[in-house]
DNA sequence: TTAAAAACGATAATAGTTATCATTCCCCAT
DNA sequence: ATGGGGAATGATAACTATTATCGTTTTTAA
């Protein structure tokens, strides 16, 4: 990236102001709600200029690639199957096992992505009594 | 899936007496080849339900998902972002941290998915002397 | 043997994303 | 300041993986 132009720092700005998992079609619908209009084909840019330079992050969900703000510590994520709510976790461990099962197959890490599907609290416990589904 | 059709037993002898992670192009592929050609759409219907009974195993990639033997014990995978290959392994560790990780949510696991992203043992040593790559 | 259920295959449709291209913006050297 | 060139923009076409549609064929079970 060599420009952070005014289409880039709303998007910037609306990641770094929020703790949401944010996809290209919300945020630009986000900013047309806000009258800063920017195009979808811009939108994808900037994501993927912001996220090369470490200004944002991203996890690469079943169907699309979310993003959120970068300066969080690392961690992981967890996606509900039923309400789509994703909740982060960091479990310092894992990332030390991954490394040395790496490792042992010569293999040099240069990312990972570990996403855990299940039912959040609240949908367990909304569907709880013998509800049908 | 209610029928176990010839296209269904092609698919599934391709990968049972393979070693890769295939995805639905190159198993249509690859019938052509071997003169039982399968329509594309009926590779992607029987995938769904061989795995749906859990006669084949499936990893969803960044673009695509792959399907690979279900008779393996649980493994989870590296993938080579130079060349492509995949490799499998098992860290049981991971998995009961994860649990952990879930349980302390009040998430219900169901599933879970862990790539990790590097450069394999073949892509570092060949491209370990300065190369400009 | 026959009728309903399933699966097939060709192809249209869809979703997310990337490519194209003409236009506009912005930085920098003159 | 100014004008040229590299970047970025936005509209839209194109692309990829996958799913839906639908008429036809196969299979199962009565």
């Amino acid at each position: 990236m060599r420009r952070l132009t005014v289409q880039r720092q709303a998007i910037l700005d609306l990641i770094n102001t929020s703790n949401r998992h944010w996809d290209a079609e919300e945020i630009s619908r986000e900013l047309g709600d806000r009258r800063e209009s920017v195009g979808i084909a811009t939108v994808y840019r900037g994501l993927a200029a912001l996220e090369d330079v470490g200004l944002i992050a991203s996890i690469q969900l079943t169907d699309k690639k979310r993003y959120e703000r970068a300066n969080k510590s690392h961690h992981d994520h967890m996606v509900c199957i039923a309400c789509g709510v994703i909740e982060e976790f960091t479990q310092n461990r894992i990332e030390a096992l991954q490394e040395d099962a790496a490792r042992e197959k010569g293999f040099i890490v240069t990312g990972h992505q570990l996403l855990i599907f299940g039912r959040c609290a609240r949908c367990v416990s909304n569907t709880e009594p013998g509800d049908a589904e």
